[in-house]
DNA sequence: CGATTTGTTGACTGGTTTCAACAGTGGTGG
DNA sequence: CCACCACTGTTGAAACCAGTCAACAAATCG
């Protein structure tokens, strides 16, 4: 591989790439561009001509809502592409923020029609990949509509580890946090002093420990049971992908 | 057209079909199977190997809570295609239950390699209401986690008005509501009592008249200032779709 | 007509929010 | 080097929205 593409180790995890995919995604990740941590690398309303596949570091997906709250609808790590959702819109529906310094490749939208055409297996795997995270955000839904604060804070820490593990194996069960509570809080729809309230709460019954921008789980199976966890992550069908 | 088909009508809203379009939908739509109200169609943890294409009736999709109490992930209309998030999955993640009497169109999940190799322009599109979902998850994802119980009901009735409209544009303000509250709830993240008395509080207030398993929006505006509706259904943006 | 489902209403409870004060940390400039 | 400020996390007290439990009314069905 001529460089070290988190997107292509990414999407090797799911199904062996085909020569044609590896072109494709080189295609993609031409380009490089840096932003500092809290830049806002687009805004709600703009016109949607980029896709950005993340090389480096945590971004998230926001929506302002009308009593000035946030509603962070998606955490963006190494290895992912930001912005499929909203391809069928003209305008972007959320504004993109980086959580920390990033390193990005800006891609036009345009150049999909290249992948459809000369990668089907890509665009199957990219396809599946679209549909699958319809399941997660359901899953999601349901934490965020029936759970406790508590709950939901298990929920939000398993779904990451799950997520950081696809990317990075022999991943042990501390991993770095680079979002404040107030962010937590408006991923999970809680206020930040609950948030507080909560991460104290687990971490006083010893299923957690925090330190410094840095979560250990302790008890990973305590929190499964906890919130009912099922790691949409690890697998997916791909028998049903057109064949080379 | 042979016959009257409401996927065809839906999915035309957005594009004019091409004749290999219509001719891969005919071919998911050749099988036709009637089912009662109140039928469980699969469970979760089924294999899936069907997909369906909604002919009459509406269905939910729910997952069962370790707590015992649902929540309903999605309402299907006529028209609509069942089982897509799911494709990535070997075993089912919701239980599909029909909410009156229903005719549905089951078709093997193999039978979209046809669609992905011979149309497409119909690949793009299911593409594009694929992503889509994602958004109005999303949407969604925010009355359910930031809304009083009132916005969330105003929210429901929007959302399901905006879907109806694709398939029937001179629709009225009044339309058939076949799920009960208990059912409504589980959409929404509430109770059955306090889903009673937000609608009992809308209909003082005004906004809006049951009639015996109907509603009638009165006050279209209001309802959407009270919960900032925006209707991401109407249209989408095809401009990126492979050409014929 | 009785039985079941569905919707309504009241009283009480409780988890989360709100408002507030305060502590710890890091960065900045004088 | 320290004063100052901004940001972040913590804790307490009070208020409130929605849940829970329960009884009952209304509608539907066989």
């Amino acid at each position: 591989m001529s460089h070290d593409s988190c997107l292509v180790q990414k999407l090797s995890h799911y199904v062996p790439l085909s020569q044609c995919s590896l072109d494709s995604i080189a295609c993609l990740e031409r380009e490089e561009r840096d932003y500092d941590r809290g830049t806002e690398i687009h805004a709600e309303g703009d016109s949607n001509t980029n896709l950005y596949v993340v090389r480096q570091g945590w971004l998230y997906s926001y929506a302002d809502l009308k009593d000035g709250r946030r509603q962070i609808v998606e955490i963006h790590h190494p290895g992912d592409i930001i912005g499929f959702p909203d391809i069928a819109f003209n305008e972007r529906t959320t504004v993109l923020k980086a959580a920390e310094d990033v390193r990005l490749c800006p891609f036009p939208k345009k150049d999909l029609d290249q992948v459809f055409s000369n990668a089907p297996q890509l665009a199957a795997l990219l396809f599946a990949l679209a549909v699958r995270n319809q399941v997660i955000l359901t899953d999601f839904l349901q934490a965020v509509g029936r759970m406790s604060a508590r709950e939901r804070i298990a929920y939000f820490l398993l779904d990451l580890m799950a997520r950081l593990r696809i990317a990075n194996k022999p991943m042990s069960t501390t991993f770095r946090l680079p979002l404040n509570q107030t962010e937590i809080s408006d991923v999970l729809g809680l206020t930040n002093v609950y948030v507080s309230r909560s991460f104290t709460a687990l971490q006083k019954d010893g299923l957690i420990r925090r330190d410094n921008g840095t979560v250990e789980v302790l008890e990973e199976d305590k929190l499964i049971s906890l919130c009912d966890f099922v790691d949409r992550h690890a697998r997916i069908d791909t028998s049903w992908f057109p064949k080379p």
